[in-house]
Formats: structure tokens, sequence, C-alpha cells
DNA sequence: ATATATTTTTAGACTAATCTAAAAATAGTT
DNA sequence: AACTATTTTTAGATTAGTCTAAAAATATAT
């Protein structure tokens, strides 16, 4: 089998791989696991050994369809695992990450598909971000952020593209979790900032390293 | 923090504790683990170092308080795991070991606690071994075994001694699951085979290796 | 008490994953 | 096209955990 680190790898590629058209850089990886680019160039060559990878010296990598499918899994498992926490053990959305980076390279089929049973087949989890069914597909949202809207836009808050703890704890002083309903009210010209109608009642005041943070479905 | 690795010695050494007064050998730790010797020499001196483990050369090893805290802790974890994987998951009571193997390591007490709360607090698992508390205190059964009991005996299946699949598989075949109840109608002088009836209908012969892992609580 | 058997420890080597420092390749700039 | 800066790879070392083979300590038997 595969170990963590390999494991952790895939992911990081995946995900890396989701914002580049050509091959994730060797220090891209090495920023993304907070690793050294030697270190990364090694666990290349081991993956590409195994065929999870392709790679060309000086070229980046890409995953192949086995490595791929290795990536969705975990990010699988490692999103059940968070609703898990949240739905049922009354954890909070910013103290699950850390425990589903663990959680997510238990490796049993049963397990997970289990799992998602239990937990009724979330689409979502508790950052919005989408769940990969049992076939690996993976239904995204539309990428369009607090900060796209204009004045008087209305939507809902439906993820996040920041996961640190303070941004998160940030938005739940200030009612901004998902499914929250929303409107443009203003937006300041000079820095970005908007002011935003929440739950049609109180407005608040959100920075553009904020508002570019929230993903938002728009209500028309 | 402490690797997988030191977990499952730290584990191991305190189930081998319990079976004896004195230290808990180095081949018996290697025995345990399926590793050499000489490895366990090394992983000794390390949680010796980490003040984990007494440990004067050839005299055998013991848990000192840390130590011994921990490895409950992590039997706690496995314990727990495999209630929630039972009840909860609908997995069977010979499928949950292994998951759990790899599950005990994930390390939050939160996580710990919220489970055990979540699970309404269980005080034995899918096998009847006994689930320590938050304060690390175990309520072990006595250790009567169907193997122990005169003709006539009466009992309730509450544990088993061994777990492997097979052993697991077989008593689910004959009925002799957790919270049956036995009669010893018949035993065989020449090999200690049993006769036994099996929740007041039909009887099973029971070789005396099947018997002597079968923990029963006598009901008069 | 001495010889033999068993257990435990030491010595030295191997693998996975990491690092630093230096070399090689690629990209960017004049 | 040539020089410079950046990225990537290589070379060599380190650490955790393991192994085999041999040495040392302890236990057992005569
Ligand atoms: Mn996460
Ligand atoms: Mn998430
Ligand atoms: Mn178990
Ligand atoms: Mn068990």
């Amino acid at each position: 089998m595969n170990s963590f680190t390999e494991e952790n790898y895939l992911k990081s590629i995946f995900k890396l791989s989701q914002k580049t058209d050509n091959g994730v850089s060797t220090n891209s990886i090495a920023e993304s696991l907070e690793t050294k680019a030697s270190s990364v160039t090694d666990m290349i060559k081991k993956l590409s050994d195994k065929k999870l990878v392709n790679y060309k010296k000086y070229q980046g990598v890409n995953l192949t369809k086995e490595g791929k499918d290795i990536a969705v899994s975990i990010i699988r498992n490692h999103r059940l695992w968070e609703v898990f926490l949240v739905e049922k053990l009354n954890f909070k959305w910013d103290e699950v990450h850390d425990l589903a980076e663990d959680l997510e390279h238990i490796n049993s089929k049963k397990l997970t598909n289990q799992l998602d049973a239990f937990l009724e087949y979330p689409k979502y989890d508790p950052h919005g971000d989408p769940i990969p069914d049992k076939d690996g597909n993976i239904h995204r949202h539309l990428d369009i952020t607090l900060a796209d809207l204009k004045t008087y836009d209305k939507g809902i808050v439906v993820g996040v593209k920041e996961h640190s703890k303070s941004y998160l704890n940030y938005l739940e002083t200030i009612n901004l979790v998902l499914g929250t309903e929303i409107k443009v009210n203003k937006i300041v010209d000079f820095d970005l900032s908007m002011s935003v109608e929440v739950n049609k009642k109180e407005s608040v005041n959100i920075s553009h390293q904020a508002s570019k943070n929230l993903i938002i479905k728009k209500s028309n």
C-alpha cells in the first residue's frame, strides 16, 4: 500500500493541478507540504516508479488515473470525517480539519462507504467543499465569491476558500455561516470593502480580503 | 508526541504486564509485536529515555505511570472505535479489530470523549472487553471461562479471550454470541469437551480449546 | 560447579523520508 | 546571444525503525 506521506503528496498534487494547466511544479508541492524541493524530487521519483504520477525531469508532474483515484478517495475520506465530527460529535467547523488530516488515511473502502451511508450521503462538508461520491465524481460550486457581486446583488453563503481557524472564527462572529442570506448594500471603491446585509437584518462591513474568500450562490 | 510504533509497544507491554508479576520480557514483546528481540531492546531504550518504562538491562521492563496512562488511553480508543463500527456502521464483531488498530492512534482527548458520549458511554466493546473510562479505570470481568464450569452450571456469555476471525465466526455459527444463556449438560472427561445447552434449546458440542476462551458470568 | 541452553544485548547494515549544499537545467533580461 | 536569476536535481548526511549475526548475560541441567 501507500504510506501516509505518499498519500499526502498525491492529495497535494491533485489540489495544485486544479489551479494550473501545465504540470505541477516541484516548488509548489514543497510549499504546500512545507518541505524542501529536494525532498519533493525524491518522492516524485518514487511515485513515478509506482506509476501514480507522470514525470519528466524539470517538466513538473501530473497524476495518472490511478494516482488521481487515490487522491480523490483521500479527499472523500477527509470531508466525510469532517461531516461526522461536526454533525455527530458536536465539533465546530473550525476544529475539524487537523483531525480529518489524520482520519483521512484510514484505509478501508467499507469504512468510507458505511460512514457515507451513516451520514446520509452528504454532498458538502462543513466548509462547503463538495464530497466526492463513491465513484469519485465531484460536483463543484460555481466559483463566485462575495467579492464578485455588484451592489444590490443577493445570494447565499455556500462555502469558504480559506480554511484557517481565524477566518472561520471571524465569519462566525459576524454570522456569515453556511446558508446565510446576504445582500450587498454598498461597495467602497477605494479599498473594495463592502457593506453587507446579513439575514435581512444587520449590516456588516467586510474587507476585500474577507469577501474574496467567501463562496456565494447568487439568488437572482 | 509518540509515534504509532511507540504507542504499540506501550500497549503491548501493558497487556503483557497483566499476565506476569515480574518485568515484561524482551522476547514476549517481540513475539506479541511480531518483531525481533533486538528491535525491542532498541525501542525499550528509547521508551526508557522518555521515562515511559523502567528498564534495567536483562531485567525486563515495566511501565511508568505515564507510560501506563498512554497505554490505557489507546486501549480506550481502540474499544470505543470497535463499538462505533459495530453499533453505528453495521460492521460485524469479527471485522473491526484491524480498523481499530489504526483508529486507536488518532490522538485527541476531545475526539475520544465526544465519541464516548455519542455511543452513550459503553462499558464493554463488541468482544466483551471492558472500556477504560475517562480516568483510566477498567472494570474487568471475573476471569471465569466456560471450561471452568461444572456439569449443570448455568451462565451468560460475556466475552472472549481469543479474538481471531475464525474463532469469532465459529461462535456465531453455533449461536454463542455475547448475551447468550448457556447450561453445561455434560463434560467428557477424556478430552474435556462439553455438551452445552444454548438459549434453552439446542445442545452443541464444544472442544476444550473453544470453551477455555469463552468468558462466562455464572448465573447461579 | 561446570557445561549447556536460552535470553538479551550489541554491532553493523538497510530503507523511507527528510535535510543542506552544490551542480545542472531552465527562464528571464539586456 | 550572453548573462543573471530562478528552479530543479543530485550528492551526501541524518533519523526512526527494522534486521542478521555475534557477543554477553542469565538460567537450567548434570
Ligand atoms: Mn479540511
Ligand atoms: Mn473541509
Ligand atoms: Mn480489537
Ligand atoms: Mn475488542
